[in-house]
DNA sequence: TTGGAGCGGGGTCTACGAAT
DNA sequence: ATTCGTAGACCCCGCTCCAA
């Protein structure tokens, strides 16, 4: 019923990093499920328990679990069941994100309501995705000439055959197995998975599992083609590297390859599947609600309230027996 | 609602690939 | 040894499901 739904999904929401604990990362597939069957975005939602619980390929019990954890990170502000209909009421991506202290949404992507059960491993390939894209647009500002874009080097229909494109920046001299072999005039780019983990607040190893294709495929998920830059030296830098070697120097970060000379190993490049979004009106109202959130913090701090809860910090005595009749500590400070 | 079994995710450690 | 992505093994923790 709810399957083919569809919602945009962020990669920090999604994943939670530090701030979610992974009850958050579950609750926040029904999140997304909910948004993505209020098509005209009211922030309230009605739906049969046991139709969503199939979509979601989960138990009822499964569902109610996810609203509670839901509630208590308010991803949901109110929630009825009544006769297996549930009437929700989902915070906004802005809500979420400042209740929960996320400071960006990451990379954004659409996902089908059948697909959240994948979720994490969705978001983190369009996280890699967004570091490679925002690494290509870097490396080509003030280039004069165009550079290969990732699907010319990484064709997923031509395995062997990537595209040399005439007048691009670079060019590819060999696709081995694992590297993809490019000139020495190539500009690099491309997203390290540990960057992608620093992202994400997790190990560089979860990142790997969730980017292996073995995995994927257990899953159902569509292979990734990806290739790692390995970017050849010039004969004279080849020459001064063997020098430098030969005298004992261990600080350089190359290999040697008889055919090409020496190479220096750089990111991996990975095939674009998904289509990444912008968001730029969400991006831009939270950056607002940070902002306006952190002024309010500082005036509290102004207004004595930080004072008092150092005080209270510092003593056993109970904070009633300290404060005046009907006192409240800012939240911000609790 | 609770307890137990099964399963999967995540962290850490380690080895391998590519070539010499 | 060199780089960095990949992947297996192991362990721990928590989620999910089912039965009571």
């Amino acid at each position: 019923m709810y399957q083919n739904l569809t919602t945009f999904a962020h990669s920090t929401i999604a994943d939670g990093g530090n701030s979610l604990d992974s009850r958050g990362n579950a609750a926040s597939q029904l999140w997304y499920a909910c948004r993505a069957i209020d098509k005209i975005g009211s922030g309230r939602v009605q739906f049969a328990i046991a139709d969503l619980a199939e979509a979601l390929g989960v138990s009822i019990a499964t569902i109610r679990r996810y609203l509670k954890h839901g509630m208590r990170l308010k991803f949901f502000r109110n929630a009825r069941i009544a006769n297996g209909i549930v009437t929700l009421f989902y915070a906004s991506t802005v809500q979420v994100c400042i209740a929960n202290g996320f400071s960006n949404l990451g990379a954004v992507t659409e996902v089908a309501v059948s697909e959240l059960k994948n979720l994490k491993a969705i978001t983190t390939q369009a996280e890699v995705q967004k570091l490679q894209q925002a690494s290509f647009h870097k490396a080509r500002k003030g280039q004069k000439r165009p550079l290969p874009t990732p699907d010319e080097l990484i064709p997923s229909s031509v395995k062997s055959q990537p595209c040399k494109r005439s007048g691009a920046s670079g060019q590819v001299v060999q696709m081995g197995k694992r590297f993809l072999f490019v000139s020495p005039d190539f500009i690099p780019f491309g997203g390290s998975q540990k960057t992608t983990a620093q992202n994400l607040g997790r190990s560089a190893r979860t990142i790997v599992r969730r980017l292996s294709n073995r995995n994927r495929s257990k899953k159902g998920l569509p292979i990734l083609e990806r290739r790692q830059l390995a970017v050849v030296c010039t004969p004279s830098d080849t020459q001064r590297i063997d020098a430098l070697r030969l005298s004992g120097d261990r600080t350089l970060k190359h290999v040697f390859s008889a055919a090409l000379g020496a190479i220096v190993p750089k990111c991996n490049i990975y095939g674009q599947y998904l289509e990444l979004r912008g968001c730029r009106w969400t991006r831009k109202r939270l950056t607002a609600a940070i902002k306006k959130s952190r002024n309010s913090r500082n005036q509290e701090i102004a207004s004595g309230g930080l004072i008092i809860s150092r005080t209270f910090l510092q003593s056993s005595e109970s904070l009633d027996n300290r404060l005046p009749n009907g006192f409240r500590l800012p939240a911000t400070i609790c």
